[in-house]
DNA sequence: TACTTCATGTAAAAAGTTACATGATTCC
DNA sequence: GGAATCATGTAACTTTTTACATGAAGTA
């Protein structure tokens, strides 16, 4: 039991789903490809922590269809009481612009104008996470609270938006910099 | 030639140093052990990108002192060019976030200020680097530009800080949602 | 015709962590 | 007396990424 085999538990408490669906769903918040969720899956199924229906689909592939058990669950509130691991990030970016001053100041840009795109892109993504979650939930989103089922996804890209407007900052004041 | 090789050939571009020295000022932008980096700066050396000397000390343990070279030198500016790696970044109290209606409100304010006090931890870390590196430099800080030595140090704490702050501030939120 | 999406899996390689190993000095 | 710091290294293990494998439907 990993920390990924706790975040799919963490998904599937709320809604049962495949895993294709699992992977597309904890992939802003937790950088995992297939190859890696599918044996976790089995494993998971093997402990009791989950269960799996096939559903037989005529125009797309077959799937397997994962819920939480009540075992799954127990691990899961377990899990939250634990000490947390620290963060880790590893952006190659910040080791570049430790030595950003061995490039002219053109690919010093460009460097930067790259990055800057992917932030623009991330934050357009977490707008659209945002916009479908204000869709589904009954109350606006700033009046939900811990026992709401739309909480947990809505506190995770607030923290994810604050994170990436940080990020563009540093970015167009780095920029500034360069001039 | 993996990121972290080209990290530790930026850190040897300013100053030359042991993997010791390495491992401790990698750390706060790229956590490595160094068992990782130990066998990493064998490997640059065998491709001619670093040279080393013994360095003997009596109070301490003998040493290895690593400096980079001209080839180190080309590689490092090469790859400043090249494409940048999306930056990836593993939070496990996002995925504990998530869930955290599973658990009461006590246990979910006890998660959130385990990770206040790691941030604040940070943020000092941080404020210290800054004012190091503030009593070493020639110029104030905000006026240094990309040609300073200590030009890539400073944009790199600037960058820590306000992603530190941005994860306290969202806290900060957080806890007073689970009131 | 070629690419993307859906869908699941395995194998191999790379990257990263933990543990083992040694040993002097300094600080509490 | 015990822990932390300095200093380097290897071995074993876990985690993550990339590649291999298959195949139908829909889109450009």
């Amino acid at each position: 039991m990993n920390t990924l085999s706790y975040g799919l538990l963490s998904l599937l408490a709320k809604k049962s789903r495949s895993g294709y669906e699992l992977m597309q769903h904890i992939q802003p918040f937790w950088q995992a490809k297939h190859s890696q969720i599918y044996p976790l899956l089995a494993q998971l199924e093997g402990l009791g922590h989950v269960d799996f229906v096939h559903v037989l689909q005529s125009d797309k592939p077959d799937k397997k269809v994962y819920t939480i058990t009540e075992q799954g669950l127990d691990a899961l509130r377990h899990w939250i009481t634990l000490p947390t691991d620290d963060p880790v990030t590893r952006d190659e970016l910040s080791l570049k612009v430790y030595s950003i001053g061995l490039v002219n100041q053109e690919q010093a840009r460009k460097v930067l104008e790259e990055r800057e795109v992917y932030y623009l892109k991330k934050k357009e993504r977490f707008a659209h996470l945002l916009e479908n979650l204000k869709q589904g939930s009954a109350k606006p989103l700033d009046e939900l609270d811990i026992h709401d089922p739309e909480f947990g996804m809505y506190v995770l890209i607030h923290k994810a938006s604050m994170k990436v407007d940080a990020d563009l900052v540093w970015c167009e004041w780095m920029k500034g910099k360069l001039t």
